[in-house]
DNA sequence: AATGAATGAGACTTCATTCAT
DNA sequence: GATGAATGAAGTCTCATTCAT
């Protein structure tokens, strides 16, 4: 009897249970984007997923933690992103390259998930213990930030980078602008499109260039220096 | 509005009905900023207000009311602040760098009217008919962001900015590059400063630095333009 | 305006305001009789007392505020009578007699709110703050247990009771005993007057006379001592 | 219950059900005592006996159904401590001195037991079929209350117990004092000993001794009568 | 025999708003 | 003009229990 519970037989009930809380997190990730973190319903994601309401709540124990383990699902799968982006650079600069590029891509084509994060810094930035999200932060992508205040200071020393940038100061300056960028870029998603013709992450890409064309030397010699990666 | 207070000093009536307009708004602006927009109830508004419920209901027809009431003060009185500051500058460059200016400023000494802006944006982005508040913004700052694609246009002539600007689309994305930096370091607030030890408007000074950086137009002859005001 | 906020026209508010109160309160009262207190629910509380469930918010907190509120009178109205009923009695034992039939008076007459303070002690006796309840007592009956203390010691000196007791433990005992025979009696009522044939009253009231006999001083010279006040 | 121990040992599947059985009804009482009959969900129980809640609902038909069990437990074993102790003494007053000792004891050391039996009285007092009761006291104790009529009826026929008691009223008004007391000091446990000082068992002791002396024939000519058994 | 999954049936509360005075 | 009272409409969560495997 005890016997009958070995990964063998468990699996059935393992993989039943995956997908459900798929069902239910695509659901509510769905529901979040269409409806607003705030105002989407546990009724109305139950609803949306298939399943009742009380059996939502043997999946998730509430609707706060419904968007903590999205967002570590976002995190998660940003973070492998952008590592791999950026293991294919050389430089500094192409490392930064990078970054803005998978962030405009997610601006391209994972909008509905940025504007998840924009409403978690909205509603959140309020309340939540800021441990929490480090130690997503940390579990994810070891380094976090630090590894971008290197990336600063590694440009000023390979000589993509001006030589007057505070490592510290200007990563976490530069950081919050193109996340800032980002994030409200997607809010604004349709409206600006209609309003200006041009896609949103068309807008992220010019702020990024500019604030790229910002970080990087100037040129001593008339040659421009290559800064794509 | 600026109707409104001409005709209050008409008739005592009028008078009185303005003050208990002004304790509502007040109220409702602090809670908004301390509650959070959402969060924050009729019922405190109320109480912190010194009105009751039901009254506040003959000054603003809901909730919303009294939202779009206070954005709209806001933003007259940013629209005011930053056009002064702009009059002093007399190169495109100039009155970029004003601008950006009193953006930091606000996030220094008017973080939570920032905050407030943020929240409208994160809460209202989904649903406010656009054109409500491009009817506000055109009450107010008449021109608006086609101003500022003049700026740019007017910088690339007179060779304060790069010359392989596009106006239209730079504008664009250098203003929602700051503006988002702006209020995303608002609502981070104490949390950052906390963990970096920077007042989070130095960050956005710095961010603006780099993008006036990658604005500026490149000096021809070794002689660095002098690009403040 | 803010004179019309005076006494005189707060009356009609404030009686209409108490009228309403009660009814919630008599309500609740017999439904947690009937239903018991805890199966009781917000529901059934707030049909009977014919106004709707959200109305009850605006006059109590919670179910447990109406709890503590009908507690509260109840302890009120027993102190009062209490107190009268000793009043009239000269010898400590007398004091004691007089009690004692205030408690069987409760066991026949107000079966129903001993039988609330039975559950309130069985369901409260858990969790609630001790403080709380003689915060109440202590408001209520000044002195409260502390006056029976000395009704035991006023009994030894005046030879109506027994030389034998501690005035302290005995006290606490008897009042225990009585107060435990009462509740449990109001409890089992019905049920067991339908088994034996007896009011419960009577068979506090038997107890009582045991327990009196208990404490009573030991007659030295074969007459035996009046007891009744 | 003894039956079905007999039955267990025929076959190894019994034994099995028997400790299954037994870890539900151990966590259950635990948990009955420590947060409350009635707060004491099947969740909790289930994980504290080790088993999954649908398996409990094949050794109980329902949560009932455990307290229902308990209670016969608690009762049986009650009933056989209660014999033996009365078994030794001779004099009714004895048996009656022998009984109440047994209490104090429960009182001291079962106190959790006797916590149970309160809180099945307050809870059950209003519902259970009073037949039900009556069925286990007939099934356990044989004779039941009608014993201990008997015994007030031979103590005033062996000159133990005052002449001028009412076999029927007396017994039924005492031994529900005592049950009331017991019940009551168990539930106000610490809350008592905190406040006085004084274990609860004492004073349940001072209070039987009071209804004992209450209940004892007077003593005819000076010396006095030994009533302890 | 054991159990994972599912769920019906509520429970309590909150809040913006209306309306009669 | 001010306000007390009332409330509809939700919303979140809990729990004992059933059922298929």
């Amino acid at each position: 009897m005890a016997k009958r519970n070995t990964e063998a037989n468990r699996h059935p009930y393992e993989a039943h249970r995956e997908r459900q809380r798929r069902r239910i997190l695509e659901a509510a990730e769905r529901l979040f984007d269409e409806r607003g973190m705030d105002r989407a319903t546990m009724a109305e994601i139950t609803a949306a997923s298939g399943v009742r309401a009380s059996t939502v709540y043997q999946y998730f124990s509430n609707k706060d933690a419904i968007v903590w383990e999205i967002l570590e699902g976002v995190f998660a799968e940003a973070a492998a992103r952008i590592k791999a982006a950026m293991e294919g650079a050389e430089t500094a600069l192409g490392k930064i390259t990078a970054l803005v590029d998978v962030m405009a891509e997610d601006l391209a084509r994972r909008r509905a998930t940025v504007r998840f994060m924009a409403q978690f810094d909205a509603m959140y930035a309020r309340e939540w213990p800021a441990e929490r999200l480090i130690a997503i932060e940390a579990r994810i992508s070891k380094g976090g930030f630090a590894q971008f205040r290197k990336l600063i200071r590694d440009g000023v020393a390979d000589g993509s980078l001006r030589s007057d940038l505070d490592a510290d100061v200007t990563m976490h300056a530069v950081m919050n602008a193109l996340i800032g960028a980002q994030r409200r870029l997607a809010m604004l998603g349709d409206r600006v499109e209609k309003q200006y013709g041009k896609p949103v992450d068309a807008l992220f890409r010019e702020a990024s260039r500019v604030i790229l064309l910002g970080l990087r030397a100037e040129k001593k010699d008339g040659k421009r220096r290559k800064w794509k990666a």
